[in-house]
DNA sequence: GAATGTGAAGGTTTTCACAGCA
DNA sequence: TGCTGTGAAAACCTTCACATTC
């Protein structure tokens, strides 16, 4: 058996194959057969040569003196980012946050799909939201593995976030998008990404007093 | 007159000293009085070296042998983040994610005031989100510099947001934090963030399927 | 001719390791 | 002794430049 060339990539590749993955679609439903690098450098303020890079990461993709065709390279990152299946998703806390996440309609639209919703409040369980019924977050283990959740969005206070994860984690969810504003402490075998709200607002406030650039 | 010693401070920079804001505002609400670099850098899963270096680059705020002075530190953060003084924030869009967003008690506490809230929906013009009146978008210029706006959040459509940048832009307002998915032209002295939580989404997706680590 | 794919160069960020001070 | 502050080294990421292919 060949053995796989374990290459590290990088977060920053990552998340530019998800921007090219945008630029991609686009194009596509535009008609567009073929794209250079040159292209899709452009339309983000990147340089060929990061684009070239970063494809050739996962192979190539790319024809000389033509360019990348359009609906081949959006069907491979599709693959390479696991875009080409539909995963679970659970909302745990169904505040502010958690209910405009859950009528957020660009989720679907790329495979991630609200399964199970959690709150502690009682006025909200049994209630429904965009077809998915609120549970009681007492049940939180049993019904991410009944519903073969993939992924939980945590939108609770920051003093309840650690305990719920310690649930989701012991659930066997592996992949965290944290919205509650304190760190948290996952397993290595987890993701974990946080989405700080205010933390954004104190970049660009950084940014306004210091001037940008 | 003295030279300004021109150091190019990095984004992670300031993103780690807003991390370690949050840790010292936790710390003096306990009480502590110092904390050592090592001590932070075990809260998030950060080196020692590396919580010296951000803070080196801003000045010497340690004593050796005994580590940072909690309050001080907070408060030294605080004005090189500009979190010292209030923010004048709108919003621009009062769909799922901006309601959610004026919702959003976490700003407050930071200094990030929402003055202004804009739609184009004539159900919502008129009606009143926390107290903040939602305006029409047609007099987005005019209301944004009434109200002295400092930093606009765009939580319209992707179809909606560039023209719409471009009027915040216009209006003189020098920071925007993105929601919509798509990337937006701005001037070189406007700082912009873009916040796309399908992206998030899809590194997560990224590393279920292809491992994390 | 046009544009990819990629080693090598260049630049930036992180970590090391230790002098210096409380 | 304990911990900071910081040059130097190492690791990492981006850009360059060009051989290669269509």
């Amino acid at each position: 058996m060949p053995k796989r060339k374990e290459k590290k990539i990088s977060e920053s590749t990552i998340h530019r194959l998800s921007i090219y993955y945008r630029l991609l679609s686009a194009l596509e439903k535009e008609g567009a057969a073929t794209v250079s690098s040159r292209e899709l450098a452009k339309k983000e303020k990147l340089t060929p040569a990061q684009v070239r890079k970063d494809l050739s990461f996962f192979g190539s993709f790319g024809t000389r003196g033509l360019g990348y065709p359009v609906k081949e390279l959006r069907e491979k990152i599709a693959k390479i980012l696991g875009l080409n299946r539909a995963w679970n998703v659970a909302v745990v806390g169904i505040g502010n946050i958690g209910s405009a996440l859950v009528s957020y309609k660009e989720f679907q639209r790329q495979g991630f799909f609200i399964r199970a919703i959690f709150d502690n409040d009682l006025r909200k369980i049994g209630s429904g939201h965009k077809g998915v019924a609120v549970s009681d977050v007492k049940n939180l283990r049993e019904e991410l593995k009944a519903n073969a959740v993939d992924l939980a969005i945590i939108s609770v206070p920051a003093s309840a976030a650690q305990a719920l994860v310690d649930e989701v984690v012991a659930a066997g969810v592996r992949a965290i998008l944290n919205f509650a504003p304190i760190s948290l402490k996952v397993p290595d075998n987890v993701s974990l990404r946080n989405e700080n709200m205010s933390m954004e607002l104190e970049q660009l406030s950084y940014f306004l007093v210091n001037g940008n650039g």
